[in-house]
DNA sequence: GCAAAAGTGTTGGCACTACACCCATGA
DNA sequence: TCATGGGTGTAGTGCCAACACTTTTGC
């Protein structure tokens, strides 16, 4: 057993991620083209391959800092992904993520792997490469399935924002219109926010008051909803 | 890019499971005492290396049935682990699973890697090899998350089963008593329940009515909610 | 007749939904 | 004064949990 034995088979590792971004009241996926082959020129998930001696957190997170210049809060794992042909160079396992973005942190830029980036629209995509498509289906699922209970896209707000903002903010990731006493019973019941005592300026109309998320209420509670 | 690309790094892809069955009305896990370094004589999951050619969950199946002889229903994916040290071969990258198993279908039987095997009951555990009580843990939430929104486990009764078998397996999976007339009431307003007509038969009590799961509105409904 | 499990309804609380109007502000 | 979003309460509905007694059967 110790002098026949070649090992175990090796695969490649590739690590995607599903990264979401709120931008003009809408949900936003991050997409590149590709620069190389195979599916040259096609829309993907930004990912790459997985190096030896990192984990798979640092792999993803190390990728994207590069092919991005994001950091994603939350990131968590959806899965691996083994379909047979889902990378026409062979066998190629990749272990994919969902985070969470603000739009405004990407600066779209080429890189060596990428020759372009974009935020396309959720609903509006194009033809993604490999099964990029059945990823960000399970992406999407995972972030609408967490939405309904973490508080979820706090990380996209400004450090003091209003109801009505979480509430647009919401509206966006969930894709449907929320009632608006009922949102703000709930989210004002959490106890997850606390009153600033700051009000919005500039505004055209009557200024909201701000609240800001209490990070510590949360990590006594655990888990905690807004809607 | 092509000639001195020496393509990515390549890593074992391990395959590992975390197999609940049901005995005595307390929930089980199936462990195999490890024959082979590392960690020999220590308790493991059942698992193995993927293989060249398969997908993940033909490997794990396949691993299944060579090393315990079951073959899970459902099977579903918890994820991939890659914590540095998990392995002290080096990277090994395990992804899990999590299945249901019909005790009475596995024989524990030795095996080239497992010098023993047995059913550990939740709660009475031996210490684990490698990052296994971490797989476990996740393996026994994401059977309790399936078991609030699926049928699960009726795989693991007769083809025909009275209510009150079907509450007493609920109660070991998640581990606390239910009330029966509300366990009963959902069950029947589940609507994929069919009275078989039948009644028990030797038993010293009152003979209760036997029911069948109805696949076909199981089907047809997608998600369906027992408790 | 007794042990053992089958079978059966009602009630109170809570969470969710739907819904419409006045208020404050700046332009 | 008008346009714009901020801010507020109530009523109806459905789900869930809690709870105790009678029935059937075999021994």
């Amino acid at each position: 057993m110790s002098a026949a034995w070649a090992g175990p088979d090796r695969f490649p590792v590739a690590v995607d991620a599903v990264l979401f971004g709120v931008s003009a009241g809408a949900l936003k996926v991050l997409l590149i083209r590709r620069g190389a082959e195979p599916f040259l020129g096609r829309w993907a998930l930004p990912g790459g391959f997985l190096r030896a001696g990192e984990t798979l957190e640092q792999g993803v997170v190390r990728e994207l800092a590069e092919e991005a210049g994001v950091r994603p809060d939350p990131l968590v794992q959806l899965g691996a992904f083994s379909a047979p042909g889902r990378d026409p160079r062979g066998p190629v396992l990749s272990v994919a993520f969902m985070g969470l973005v603000r739009v405004e942190d990407h600066v779209p830029h080429a890189d060596t792997d990428a020759a372009d980036a974009a935020w396309a629209t959720m609903g509006a995509l194009p033809p993604l490469a490999f099964d990029h498509a059945e990823v960000l289906k399970a992406g999407h699922e995972r972030l609408l399935a967490l939405t309904r209970s973490e508080p979820v896209g706090l990380n996209l707000l400004p450090e003091a924002f209003s109801l009505g903002a979480l509430q647009a903010l919401y509206e966006a990731i969930l894709g449907r219109p929320l009632d608006k006493r009922n949102f703000r019973r709930k989210a004002l019941a959490s106890n997850l926010l606390r009153d600033t005592g700051l009000t919005q300026l500039g505004v055209a109309h009557r200024a909201a008051r701000l609240y800001r998320f209490d990070a510590e209420a949360f990590a006594n509670r655990g888990a905690g909803i807004f809607l």
